[in-house]
DNA sequence: AAACGCACTTGACAAAAGTCAATAAATTGG
DNA sequence: CCAATTTATTGACTTTTGTCAAGTGCGTTT
């Protein structure tokens, strides 16, 4: 992934087959659109109707707590990734998770009509559904290890850029283990 | 949740609002069958062709480890359920887990195909897409727990039929904790 | 009835991870 | 540029969980 998307056609290719025409419709469709550091992308309790593809910059969403204290990071997304919350988007339910700017971001905006339009337009962008089922990838991704060490390695061998772009703490939640165990599994190797 | 399914009314009412006019196109789209003790509905490398409702008996999901030997519960299923690979079904690449019938086991069957003609005959199934998303709930559902003990007290609370249905065994795998650990947490409450 | 397999329990111990506390390093804001 | 805050590290200790092993109860098979 690389640090701004400059060519939608390499994050595209990596989905399915597009032809110049489709990118081009794509490109029309997902508005830009910047978000300043700090700024909810999707807020408590709203309901998803759009899609972001992170250009520049990284967001990260969270559940909180019972009290609304405690922040349990759930992703975390830099260029290139795709990022919003899935449930919420898909069952248009309000949602149980923030999505934020963690610095200031430049995302690309796919409303759920844009994504109808498209649909519409070029039957490649049933591969959307694909790139929408990566969102869920990413939460079951740690089901498959089974203590923090693996975790922590499959998080270095799969996203190592993600260990320049947050803080051992956001990365420490995001693996639901606390950061001293974190710091220790780094200290070792 | 009943222990058998006679009526597709109280099913799908929990999903949103059908008419009997929906209620009976459903019942013609979603084709029952059965399936005898240990046979496999979705074996590894299939394509997700359909999702399934459990009208009676019970069905598991599994993944394998490395050397296909180890048998990682992702889901259980008894009657009311809907079970199917989410990821397989949505992306259309092949499975990386098993669904297998438990016990002898009736369910009715609902093919891409049918969704789709489903969708053209009425608007209200557009809420099926709020009753794919439970599919993943399952799989995040236990996220939030911090303990094996929180783990168990969320299943006791919100699926306890599953104690009945499931040998300890698979339901200790399916919360990812050893087997004894889950008979020290019953031992003690 | 005896033998067997299987699920479950229990005990003893080891390993893993969390908590609390002190400190160092880095970042931010005035 | 310095003070204040946040972030990261490290040590000591506790708690939780896993592992290994032995034993019990129950149903099935022969």
């Amino acid at each position: 992934m690389p640090n701004h998307i400059n060519d939608l056609f390499s994050v595209l290719s990596s989905v399915g087959k597009f032809t110049a025409h489709d990118i081009q419709q794509f490109e029309q469709k997902a508005v830009l659109k910047h978000f300043t550091k700090g700024t909810e992308l999707l807020s408590l309790g709203q309901i998803s109707q759009a899609v972001f593809l992170v250009v520049s910059g990284s967001t990260y969403q969270f559940e909180l707590d019972r009290e609304e204290i405690e922040e349990q990071v759930i992703g975390l997304y830099t260029a290139g990734d795709w990022c919003f919350n899935h449930a919420s988007f898909v069952s248009q339910r309000g949602s149980r998770s923030v999505i934020k700017a963690y610095s200031d971001v430049v995302v690309r905006e796919l409303s759920i009509f844009s994504i109808h339009q498209l649909l519409a337009s070029s039957p490649a962008f049933f591969q959307l559904g694909a790139l929408l089922e990566r969102g869920v990838d990413r939460l079951t991704y740690f089901n498959s290890a089974n203590n923090a060490k693996e975790k922590y390695e499959m998080l270095v061998s799969k996203n190592p850029l993600l260990l320049q772009a947050f803080p051992l703490k956001m990365i420490a939640s995001y693996l639901n283990i606390a950061p001293e165990t974190m710091s220790r599994l780094r200290a070792k190797k």
